[in-house]
DNA sequence: CTTGTCCATGTGGCTCCCAG
DNA sequence: CTGGGAGCCACATGGACAAG
């Protein structure tokens, strides 16, 4: 078996693109979107006596466009109140009260909207920047499971969400395992004898540097599973299915080659490109 | 139906260190 | 002395889901 180190000279070839869009083409979609949410904006900032009084009234707004309003909010008139603060409906008066002195004033606001085109495609393509993260983790995961359900579906079974949802939490399919360490799949025989933990991970940018304690983090699981795996005597392995344009960045491609290492053929890393070559049946039964 | 929480990736400031 | 790699931290939106 091919270590993820070998595939290093050609890492190019083994990472897959998750496309993104390119700008200028989003800006039709993001006025689409957005579009009656500025105009809405607009129309509650000339109906208000303070900014205050446009907060409390945005709270008043139903969901979704309630959402979408408080991220206008933010921009114009206090970039400083974060979305946890602003996400619970019953804080508002709170925030205002703690925050209210920091506010820009109405007519501030209403002067800098004035000065914005109509419709302000600026302020669209800021909001639409956000629109889909997070989606190309649901992605990799999703493509993962059709290859798996397709390729060995009929002799194992994956667990887990493919897309959104809850993690698996190993201390909950596994008898007597002590630490809440969530996953993101399982596989296993029919006869329900757990195969391999799984862990996956898209990588655009920077080789996730939002959790960079998690080469640490990941040898922590691996040492955990593995003691288990040993104690239980139970033939539990781990895969870490990690993929994307940051895989080459930096350290990182030698940190999961490490981490394989560390793992003494109980831990595979792998791209999608990989699994047709790496993830077999021998695999899963050593 | 509404709200809060969990999980996903993205962004960027800061510090430390080292090569040139 | 400077610039960049690397690690650390804080914080961003939104979909799915559970609980009330």
């Amino acid at each position: 078996m091919a270590s993820f180190d070998s595939y290093k000279a050609s890492a190019s070839r083994w990472i897959t693109f998750i496309d993104s869009e390119f700008y200028p083409d989003y800006l039709d979609e993001a006025k689409v979107v957005y579009g009656s949410v500025l105009e809405q904006f607009a129309t509650l900032v000339g109906e208000v006596h303070s900014s205050a009084d446009l907060l409390t009234r945005i709270s008043q707004e139903p969901n979704p466009s309630r959402t979408q309003l408080l991220r206008v909010f933010r921009k114009y008139v206090s970039p400083d109140t974060s979305v946890e603060m602003l996400k619970r409906k019953n804080k508002i008066p709170e925030i205002i009260a703690e925050f209210g002195t920091r506010f820009r004033s109405l007519e501030t606001v209403k002067q800098n909207l004035l000065s914005r085109p109509d419709p302000d495609e600026a302020m669209m393509a800021v909001l639409y920047e956000y629109k889909s993260r997070g989606q190309k983790g649901y992605e990799l995961t999703e493509a993962f499971f059709l290859w798996f359900n397709k390729t060995f579906g009929d002799d194992y079974k994956i667990q887990g969400p493919p897309r959104a949802g809850r993690d698996v939490m190993l201390n909950e399919v596994l008898p007597n395992f002590e630490s809440r360490i969530p996953a993101d799949f399982l596989i296993s025989r029919p006869d329900k004898t757990p195969l391999v933990l799984g862990f996956a991970r898209y990588d655009s940018d920077r080789g996730g540097a939002q959790e960079d304690d998690r080469t640490g983090g990941n040898r922590d699981k691996v040492t955990e599973i593995r003691k288990y795996a040993s104690e239980k005597k139970v033939p539990l392995k781990v895969l870490f299915l990690n993929d994307g344009p940051g895989l080459t960045l930096g350290s990182m491609w030698n940190d999961y080659a490490a981490l394989e290492t560390y793992g003494q053929g109980d831990v595979m890393v792998c791209t999608l490109k990989m699994l047709d070559s790496r993830l077999t049946r021998e695999w899963l039964e050593s």
